[in-house]
RNA sequence: UGGGGCGUCGCCAAGUGGUAAGGCACCGGUUUUUGGUACCGGCAUUCGCAGGUUCGAAUCCUGCCGCCCCAG
């Protein structure tokens, strides 16, 4: 199988590639892809945290374990390997701005901080030093020549697509990458691996977020920004006091499970935070129905549009929504809206882009709410 | 210590002689390169305690314990 990398000089006369390597079965399958043109290709691996605690843990990414098995893959490969130590920016571009974002209420999402930053403008920098073409890696989503210059969609095996956290690409990295595994399934990757005597090739896949050691996450941003366990009230919408939480970090707005408040008719999800007063408001799940949010920091990977499809959360089905500034709203309620999430716009398959959401606004579809259930 | 009522899973609660509904909470699983959601599954050999009646009781009777209300 061959994959056409789009490169603007022939593969054999000069072309290089760098390929971020995570150490897992996708990216080093876009290496040996990349390998087989005939380029000259470099793997670069980040060195994004912690490579101590990491070590062992199967499903992360860019730690310890993995810098080892990129660097396997790299060898039996025949190409070049770097591991550049981008734990500091990291640190700061992401890990603390998660802790950040759950002290100030907030649910963030570090995959994209994490593809805006490190990866997409550190990383296309250095590849860029490098003299390279393009970079390549493994998100499965399809880059497009459209009449107006390169496009972004899904990925074509709707299970895997990954556009969802790369809504902040600029037009300037979407030129310069290079996505050779968005026209697969995930198994023919798995084959390809195979095919091409990766170790990897039966890697479990990356997921949770890769550097919270066991799934905790909660215990990372309590170590960074410790007000964040403090307990506090859990009132309903109209204030009234229905028990006690165990810090803010353990909740986002939309969840349901945790609170422990029974003896409810029906189930109780968080409805709003308010981490200054230590407060989680709750109530019944139509408390949570959204039809206008303001969203911030907006991109745009082509021309700005006004009708467009939504998606709030990664595995949310995308909805209708009209576009008027820095405000979305919704042909229909959306629920489980949480500030910090990222709100991504879509025409079709096609990634126009997206903010993050700054704040949300109740719906009125139930008259019956107490007015406590607006910020 | 006159009158009335109540005591069923952590919470709410159905069941008034035929062998313990349901909801909430909780736990587990499924899904998933963010947090959640959703879905599926689990969850009282036992009905405040002790006796009695009955083929058979959470349901009837007696006593005790606890709680609530109204009178004093």
């Amino acid at each position: 199988m061959s994959i056409d990398f789009a490169l603007n000089r022939p593969a054999n006369e000069g072309a290089r590639i760098v390929v971020a390597m995570s150490g897992g079965v996708d990216s080093s399958v876009v290496a040996a892809l990349a390998a087989r043109t005939g380029a000259e290709v470099i793997g670069v691996t980040l060195q994004l945290y912690d490579h101590g605690a990491a070590v062992r843990r199967t499903g992360a990414c860019c730690a310890g374990q993995d810098i080892y098995d990129a660097r396997q893959v790299a060898d039996r490969l025949g190409i070049a390997h770097y591991v550049l130590d981008y734990e500091s920016r990291f640190r700061t571009g992401v890990i603390d701005r998660f802790a950040d974002e759950y002290a100030a209420g907030r649910t963030p999402v570090p995959c994209s901080l994490c593809n805006q930053g490190v990866k997409f403008t550190d990383l296309i920098a250095f590849a860029r030093d490098l003299g390279a073409d393009c970079l390549a890696t493994g998100h499965y989503v399809r880059r497009v020549t459209g009449a107006n210059g390169v496009e972004m969609h899904k990925g074509a095996d709707p299970a895997r697509d990954q556009s969802y956290f790369l809504y902040g690409t600029s037009r300037d990295q979407l030129d310069y990458l290079r996505f050779p595994l968005g026209d697969l399934p995930k198994s023919a990757v798995r084959q390809l691996a195979g095919e091409a005597g990766l170790e990897v090739a039966a890697k479990p896949d990356s997921q949770d977020i890769c550097f919270v050691p066991d799934g905790d996450y909660a215990g990372l941003v309590k170590r960074l920004r410790p007000e964040t366990e403090a307990p506090g009230d859990i009132v309903d919408l109209s204030g009234r006091v229905l028990g006690r939480h165990r810090g803010v970090v353990h909740f986002t707005i939309g969840q349901r499970r945790g609170i422990e408040v029974g003896g409810m008719a029906e189930p109780l999800y968080v409805v709003r935070i308010e981490p200054d007063r230590r407060l989680l408001v709750v109530g019944p799940r139509r408390a949570l129905a959204v039809e206008l949010v303001r969203i911030a920091d907006v991109n745009w990977i082509g021309e700005a549009q006004r009708q467009v499809s939504v998606k709030v959360r990664s595995l949310a089905a995308p909805v209708a929504a009209r576009i008027d500034g820095d405000s979305v709203r919704f042909e229909r309620p959306e629920y489980g809206v949480a500030p910090g999430q990222a709100a991504v716009l879509y025409e079709g398959s096609r990634l126009l882009g997206g903010g993050w959401i700054a704040e949300t606004s109740a719906s009125l579809v139930d008259e019956a709410l107490p007015l406590a259930a607006t910020a």
